[in-house]
DNA sequence: GCATTACGTGAGGGTCCCCTCAAGTTCGTA
DNA sequence: TACGAACTTGAGGGGACCCTCACGTAATGC
């Protein structure tokens, strides 16, 4: 690849990721090729359809998850390791509105992407089957409760800033947890 | 007013809500114009801008708030007031999604639209407030931490169907309750 | 039944976006 | 330096939507 495409690219992927993040999976292409400060033909060039540009953008992102995972692992507390994952994971969801649609679904996801976006899945169940062995969490509470909640929360945090996740997520564990009179305050 | 000008204002209205409960307030006007059987003209004529029709609809829908708030008063038990209400007020929510980004201010709203939901957000408060009260709820949950978790929970019901945010409700609630062993499944 | 006028119509101008392609430009090499 | 391949360009056709307005139609009161 000649200099100039690959600076292109770079450029490409990198308002790509702005624009994403502000307007969602179906921002303008047009606004991109303009941030970058290329014609639309350029992006065209190197992205054929817009799924070759989220899927040249997002797997990256969505390796994080496995260092959370990584984290979660390593934390010998088995209840802070769950709350600590999920934690991670809506700080990182919020923060990225393409993101969190290529997790939610509201995009059709490329293979490349789905395959990650279900690796992120597994590594969320690992980490909740262990709270449950440990008996942290209530039994009853599902795989899909917390993808559930972590959706739940994402879209929140969208809307109404950073902090007002992170308060109902702070009730939700106590509501989860086994062992409320633990640490639950007031 | 002419009886074939009124019919066509209620067909107007009536497709308007399908249309903003499907897309969101931001819905074509010429789709609603389309399936009321109407010329787009028409609709202008009805409704200059897109806020008067939007006026049109919403203010008596949000009257249902009130019932809400008439039906937890008449309920003697603070608790299963304060739940009932926050289901009910779900239950709505997530089947009109026009509805409820009025509620969330996705949309500036009409002077008419902000006084009812500013209501609505006073009969949420005195609900709470009753609570509180009573005891039966956490002191230091906020007005702003319920409106929170109802809109995170409607957002989530508008994308993950109706079951999903029923489950993590009654999860919540048990992480707000004070006297959460009474009740708690599991 | 007729005139009046309220009402309905839809083409059309404006904006934004998607995507293509023929022509022009620049890079890298020999 | 000069050539050919690699790359870039942006006008333009197509679609959706917003909103207006000059004109046609038909409901209603007399």
């Amino acid at each position: 690849m000649r200099r100039d495409a690959a600076r292109n690219r770079d450029r490409l992927l990198q308002e790509a990721a702005g624009v994403f993040t502000e307007q969602g999976l179906a921002g303008s292409l047009e606004e991109i090729a303009r941030r970058a400060g290329v014609s639309i033909g350029t992006l065209y060039n190197h992205f054929p359809t817009r799924d070759a540009l989220i899927d040249a953008l997002l797997p990256p992102r969505l390796a994080a998850v496995d260092e959370f995972t990584a984290q979660a692992e390593a934390e010998p507390d088995a209840w802070i390791a769950f709350t600590g994952f999920v934690e991670n994971l809506l700080a990182h969801l919020t923060a990225d509105r393409g993101l969190l649609e290529a997790f939610t679904g509201d995009h059709p996801a490329s293979a490349r992407l789905a395959e990650a976006c279900t690796r992120g899945m597994v590594n969320m169940a690992a980490v909740l089957e262990r709270a449950r062995g440990a008996g942290v969490i209530r039994p009853n509470v599902t795989d899909e409760d917390i993808v559930n909640l972590v959706w739940a929360l994402s879209l929140l945090g969208e809307n109404a800033g950073p902090s007002a996740w992170q308060r109902l997520l702070g009730f939700v564990f106590d509501g989860l947890r086994t062992n409320r009179d633990t640490n639950a305050s007031a």
